[in-house]
DNA sequence: ATCGCACACGCGATATATCGCGTCACAGAC
DNA sequence: GTCTGTGACGCGATATATCGCGTGTGCGAT
């Protein structure tokens, strides 16, 4: 149901940028990723311990012991790795902060949701007066993609399609710039909205367009 | 803040009471609780463990490990414990009860007032999808100011700016998703990168043009 | 009686680690 | 080219343990 925030392998560099900046213990890596994230998405302590050990194991982090903490430290292979990636990083903050909208939508959705069954719950706890009932919770999981690597003739096909993930990437970042700075003198109308669509929809038909036509 | 659902000694005597019945592991007492009270309060693990490691310390339960778990068995003397104040078991049931339902209430308040900023945010979301997507037949007029809320251009400015934000997400996800599709069969090729490139600058420029005229 | 304060207690936050489900990507079978 | 299985992965649930804050309780001093 809720879909994975981090794509196949985007958390596992996420951590290692994060301990790039500084070695941190686990706990402080799930903090760390709560604040960047908006505190809407918290990944659960599942999720990075077994990663932590999975990149110790591959001997791109140390592990050292500190009281009850244990303090994760870059090596030199991991900080090799970061710098080999170092391209994918942008584009998986942007990809998170997507999916952590999404994810804030569905919330809201749910919470809706719930208040309806929560009311006729407590109407029928009125009702009743005497008996109480139980409740259960749910859970799942759902999915998204991205980054494909890894051919050898496909190689050009590949290192273009990441090409176009930054070009996108970097696109975006700067709109976004730009209408910040706008928006806080003059103003941002739905007009623009309505045109941003409707060239974006061209520019798609016609990128398409060159990959169909040979 | 929230009040404690159990009193001073309560904890421990009921932890007794529940492995009286049979032996049982740290998180199987934490579930066990939560079951017995409704699920609304679930005890938390840093409310157990201290109390049963108390309760081994003072000899009345006695611990044994079970693979990962821990599990906790009531010993003579802690039967003689239970024993001699049975008769206080019946209260704490009763005023524990009573504790969770004033938490409930509590809970069902702040879900009120939650759902009442959340229905405002709604609304305000439902205002945004009316104004952008209808071209509305009649009714709005020019005039904005006067009663409503001030600052309505500022408002509609910031709703567009996000509704820009997820036409670029939109966008994104279209197309990485055709080049996925496409990428597997047929190849992407730096020219598509080009002209990617240089129809989104001119879109961008568009986009400005539309904010800077007016 | 009552004041006050050490101590126990409840509990959320901090901290770590594993298990099992569902999904996704990739490789080899066809 | 498509189908398939299998392994890696994200993540909630399971499991345990400690720290520190606020509060209540009981006891000794007043």
């Amino acid at each position: 149901m809720t879909p994975p925030v981090f794509a196949h392998g985007s958390l596992r560099l996420y951590l290692l940028a994060l301990l790039e900046e500084r070695p941190r213990h686990g706990y402080e890596l799930i903090q760390a990723l709560s604040d960047r994230f908006g505190g809407t998405y918290s990944p659960s302590a599942g999720t990075i311990y077994p990663r932590l050990s999975k990149l110790e194991e591959e001997g791109l982090v140390s592990k050292s012991t500190d009281g009850r903490k244990t303090v994760y430290e870059i090596t030199d292979a991991g900080r090799a790795e970061l710098d080999a990636r170092r391209g994918e990083l942008d584009g998986i903050e942007n990809e998170v902060t997507d999916s952590v909208r999404r994810l804030a939508d569905g919330v809201r959705a749910e919470v809706n949701g719930a208040m309806r069954s929560l009311r006729a719950e407590l109407a029928s706890a009125a009702r009743e007066a005497k008996r109480s009932a139980t409740k259960a919770p749910a859970s799942a999981s759902g999915g998204t993609s991205s980054t494909g690597w890894g051919g050898d003739a496909r190689a050009e096909s590949s290192r273009a399609v990441h090409e176009i993930d930054l070009v996108l990437s970097e696109f975006r970042q700067q709109l976004r710039t730009d209408l910040r700075t706008h928006a806080s003198h003059g103003r941002v109308t739905p007009e623009s909205v309505t045109l941003l669509r409707a060239r974006l929809a061209q520019v798609r038909a016609d990128v398409m367009a060159t990959l169909t036509d040979h």
